[in-house]
DNA sequence: TTTCGTTATATCTTTCAGGAAATAACGAAA
DNA sequence: TTTCGTTATTTCCTGAAAGATATAACGAAA
């Protein structure tokens, strides 16, 4: 009858660090091996791609997307394996998130 | 280090039913007996209350806030016993959301 | 030293959600 | 029948977010 959402976010000293949308543009970049490529890839605009990564790095603890600028191929960006590591633990705990979720709403009668 | 946050919320047949935003309103009303009293006190433009309550209604199984023009107070707003009860389910479910998470972070070791 | 595609950054425009304000409709009580 | 404060609805306006565009800076490789 009724179905339950949920959005998760993990937050580090002065803002957001990780949300869906951040693993979605850090995967593109794994994908694609540049920001812009992964931008169009994604259908989204350079800028908001770009403000993503700088905020993302800006939280994170360590560092998460190393970018280069210059050289032949003009450049590009790495997911350090620290990234990698925390996109797969925000993956694991979202998925984990659901199941609690659908489970209360069954204990719940909604 | 970091801390995990949340947002939840249950949906109908053709939209989001509840959530924080719409719990505080519903909360609001029950206080103040009326929808323009509630988002006075939240704070919140009249238009943006009677959405909410609009789209509570629409997406709800049963009635959730019964509204009534005229008469000599000029009307009110009452929230239904249902609605009563689905208000404290949501909490309930959010709390225990919030807490599932907490442990997550510690067990993921964030 | 030239070339290349990228990152980095600024500026301008557009779009759209939200607030502000005005008004009609309502109906119980005096 | 008049009064009252509410619900219900429309229109207008504003401000912030997002997109579009342009361009400087970069530096490894040829």
């Amino acid at each position: 009858m009724y179905a339950i959402k949920s959005r998760i976010w993990i937050e580090g000293e002065d803002g957001v660090f990780l949300g869906e949308g951040r693993i979605k543009i850090l995967k593109a970049i794994i994908k694609e091996g540049s920001l812009s490529k992964a931008a169009k890839f994604l259908g989204m605009s350079y800028k908001k791609a770009w403000n993503l990564i700088d905020s993302i790095n800006k939280n994170a603890s360590e560092p998460i997307v190393i970018t280069n600028t210059g050289g032949s191929g003009g450049g590009g960006a790495i997911i350090t394996p620290y990234g990698k590591e925390m996109i797969l633990k925000f993956e694991e705990i979202n998925k984990n998130c659901w199941n609690f979720l659908d489970q209360q709403l069954k204990e719940h009668q909604l």
